[in-house]
DNA sequence: GCCATGACAGGAG
DNA sequence: GCTCCTGCCATGG
């Protein structure tokens, strides 16, 4: 794992907006990776520090281990899961 | 070195 | 709507 493409994770997870929400898979691709997974590698390992609830699958729908704090968190935010996932509409593309 | 697993994504049935 | 398979990269037994 380069630091430099950790950084590049971080950095594309912290620049996401309070309210605002990204997928692994653009995350993955602002950050230049070509597997959405190894954001959720990188995200379990350091990222810790970064607004990684602001992240979620494709369908707007979260892993069950984080689900609890990951709709909590973005609840705080204003953020509201409908049905266990995310309107589209909080969805950002880019 | 091979196989299995993981905060994933997309396609097919 | 869900399940199964494949591609992707890194880690551990």
């Amino acid at each position: 794992m380069d630091e430099e493409t950790v950084e590049r994770v971080r950095e594309v997870v912290a620049a996401i907006p309070p309210g605002q929400t990204l997928s692994y898979g653009e995350v993955a691709a602002r950050a230049g990776l070509r597997s959405p997974r190894l954001v959720g590698r990188i995200l379990a390992e350091d990222g810790h520090d970064l607004p990684w609830h602001r992240v979620l699958r494709a369908d707007g729908t979260c892993a069950p281990h984080i689900a609890a704090e990951q709709s909590a968190r973005l609840r705080a935010e204003g953020v509201l899961l409908v049905g266990g996932r995310l309107p589209a509409e909080r969805r950002r593309r880019g």
